[in-house]
DNA sequence: CGGTTTTGACCGGCGC
DNA sequence: GCGCCGGTCAAAACCG
């Protein structure tokens, strides 16, 4: 296939990458951010890489290569991020521990509760109300990574697994645990490889981070600017430190929203850069969305 | 004991 | 209308 990995010891800071996170992918989907923009788009990937020993996640355009021709395609044009990778022998984290300890009484009455559930959960599970609320922007990256819930500076607690079709891996959501704070996020093993995680946000954050800064984080110089924002997190905080070395080293051709790469300059073309900076802005413009935590906005308003 | 995870059921959208 | 599928709910289990 055709993804590109990025050595690791290319990577500004490199030196604190954990163990289990290995190198970096591209993208291969296209998410609904970029709605309305698909056509200026294409299909454009984007490079996450993440730094999980401090919370550091990055984000590359790389310019657009020829698809793998996947049935398939479509429907990630369409909506978002697809496993459509034949099944590996992986197990899945799917557990049934949880029956292992009951005798067989136990397990009746279990049982019996299940099926009086059943019976009433029909009559009584409210309707729910239904109404269609706007879409979220969604922002999806790749990692290679052993872990498959990484750490990204926010609390967040799984709502949800759902085993994906044609994928031997299984998707989980998880919500923010914030009151009120509604971000959601899904993660999943990709099906071309069983050792890159893609994740996927949708929605805005509505609250700093809780999590502070790792001791790695604290020498960062304060004209990094990171403070200037209260919603800045460590994410932010990291991306753009990283960011502003590398413009000093590059240059301000700015709209690459990563940076930290030497010599892999073949990787972020202009033409994938101002793609996927219009991609950006365009979807910023239409809704602050969770881009805005993630993405630097001094970077989104530069040219 | 409170917060999180697990997991089967439910629901809505979509294609046929 | 029906079935499939993705996403969510919520009760129970788990865990620190």
């Amino acid at each position: 296939m055709g993804t590109r990995e990025v050595k690791i010891e290319n990577v500004v800071g490199s030196s604190t990458f954990p163990d289990h996170v290995q190198s970096i992918y591209p993208l291969q989907g296209v998410l609904e951010l970029c709605e309305g923009d698909k056509s200026s788009l294409g299909f454009m990937e984007l490079l996450g890489m993440q730094e999980f020993g401090s919370s550091l996640f990055d984000i590359l355009p790389v310019p657009s290569r020829a698809q793998e021709s996947n049935p398939l395609d479509k429907k990630m044009e369409s909506s978002e991020l697809l496993n459509n990778q034949p099944a590996t022998p992986i197990s899945s984290s799917i557990s049934s521990a949880s029956s292992e300890a009951l005798n067989e009484e136990q397990v009746k009455a279990r049982d019996n509760e299940e099926i009086e559930q059943q019976k009433t959960k029909k009559e009584l599970k409210p309707k729910k109300t239904n109404q269609k609320r706007p879409k979220e922007p969604k922002f999806a990256f790749m990692t290679k990574s052993e872990v498959d819930h990484l750490e990204d500076g926010y609390r967040w607690r799984k709502y949800g697994q759902k085993a994906v079709k044609n994928s031997p891996f299984p998707r989980s959501y998880y919500r923010c645990t914030a009151s009120s704070c509604n971000v959601k996020k899904r993660i999943e093993r990709s099906f071309t490889d069983p050792s890159v995680v893609v994740t996927t946000y949708e929605g805005q954050h509505i609250h700093p981070s809780p999590v502070m800064p790792r001791p790695s984080f604290i020498g960062a110089p304060p004209e990094s600017g990171f403070s200037t924002t209260p919603f800045a997190t460590p994410v932010q905080r990291s991306n753009f430190s990283l960011y502003q070395q590398h413009q000093q080293s590059y240059g301000n051709s700015l709209p690459h929203l990563g940076f930290g790469y030497n010599g892999t300059s073949s990787i972020v073309s202009s033409l994938g850069e101002r793609r996927f900076c219009n991609a950006l802005r365009s979807a910023l413009a239409k809704d602050n969305g969770l881009l805005q935590d993630i993405v630097p906005s001094r970077m989104i308003k530069e040219e």
